[in-house]
DNA sequence: GTCTATATCGGGATAGAC
DNA sequence: GTCTATCCCGATATAGAC
């Protein structure tokens, strides 16, 4: 009992300040949000904040290994709630702008780094990759699961890297869309997905075997390089 | 003459603070380089060179309109010297990487920022459009020149764009390419540009023309919004 | 181990005197 | 136009209270 309750002693205050970082995030942005200004709200001093959180980026991690931990479960019902490969993919996607809705503009500010993959943040890293891949580890199980989509074993492989790929394009985008209510990405996110299925459904026609090898190959190419954080350069 | 001179005086100490700057990015990277750092190597205060450059970004700025400036003669001279469309595309995005490969590792440093379109020195940014719009011109060129490959109207209406956002991706991947002299996205290059335009060349079969409208219909949708800087909610 | 107070540094940016 | 002085902020370091 009393070890328990000096253990959470510290977890408490390390949630505080992480529960105001968070909350500044949202309603300031990262940039205008000073660590100063976290202790002072959090009623702690700046040195305990940096005791906590090494940098101001950690607190953003922390904010990633949140998030994921909560849509985990609510991407299981996702994917036993829809039947077809379509509505699977459409429900996973759901999930992630639902939960980010009320942190649009703060996972704006972070997003801004998305293109460098040598950045913490962006979510092409390094320190990013095991939460990328447990992410795509449910568009594997699309994949597995459904029976309505047969893509070519070939192609298969690539593609829940590729579905992943396909979620963040509509993110950021949706991010930046200032069309009213972001509208403008909800047509887009259907349009577009409504597209991919058609295009591998059309991935078996024997007719298109040589473009689909070609695409696979650039795709390895692709993967061997920049598209998964620092490795492989095979 | 007396008015020349004095015209002069101001835009010299101008051009010296910016020439510093650029050998600085140059050598160090956009972060390592300090605005103090460039006022003493340029022989002037702190406070002067805040007078020419109201921020550091506005450094990158000029060398960016130096950069357009520098390669428009070596774009026109590639457009004469290609006579196919793959050839033609290939020596536009030649030009890009002679440019600035001596710049790659500061390049590297801009282009961070280039998810965000509200950065102003993204090349997504209102405010590098004018620039994006001269490169894009180049594109429409290689388009309405080449007789080789002929692209339905509809598509072509937005093939420079989509041109240039490819050469985008390129230059990206040649960013954090890390295998050896980036051998890598020179192949991607050659592979991928082959499919590009074995794809645009795929673009006339009336069998395919359902799947072009989808496609045309989504470029459509994403140009309304975010593909080009702020504007148009149309 | 948890936390405060305080000093210090580096660097972007600004105000105001000259 | 130019400089000095100053501010703000992220980050680090240190000394010490409990």
């Amino acid at each position: 009992m009393t070890m328990t309750v000096s253990i959470k002693k510290s977890e408490v205050t390390r949630a505080r300040i992480l529960d105001v970082a968070l909350d500044q995030f949202r309603r300031q942005g990262f940039e205008e949000t000073t660590m100063r200004g976290i202790a002072a709200a959090a009623g702690v001093s700046l040195g305990s904040a940096y005791y906590y959180f090494q940098s101001k980026e950690d607190l953003v991690m922390a904010f990633y290994e949140r998030a994921i931990e909560a849509m985990t479960p609510q991407m299981e019902a996702a994917l036993s709630g829809a039947s077809d490969f379509e509505g699977r993919v459409e429900a996973l996607m759901a999930v992630k702008f639902a939960y980010f809705q009320p942190n649009r503009t703060f996972l704006g500010a972070l997003l801004r780094h998305s293109a460098d993959p040598e950045n913490r943040l962006s979510p092409f890293s390094e320190a990013t990759r095991h939460i990328r891949e447990l992410d795509q580890a449910f568009f594997a199980r699309v994949i597995q699961e459904s029976r309505d989509v047969r893509v070519p074993t070939d192609l298969a492989a690539h593609l829940p890297k590729l579905l992943w790929l396909f979620q963040m394009g509509l993110i950021l985008h949706w991010i930046y869309d200032r069309s009213p209510e972001q509208r403008q990405t909800e047509m887009l996110r259907r349009k577009s997905l409504a597209l991919v299925v058609a295009l591998l459904k059309m991935s078996r026609f024997a007719l298109l075997k040589p473009l689909r090898s070609k695409v696979v190959d650039l795709i390895v190419l692709a993967e061997g390089g920049r598209v998964d954080g620092i490795s492989n350069e095979a």
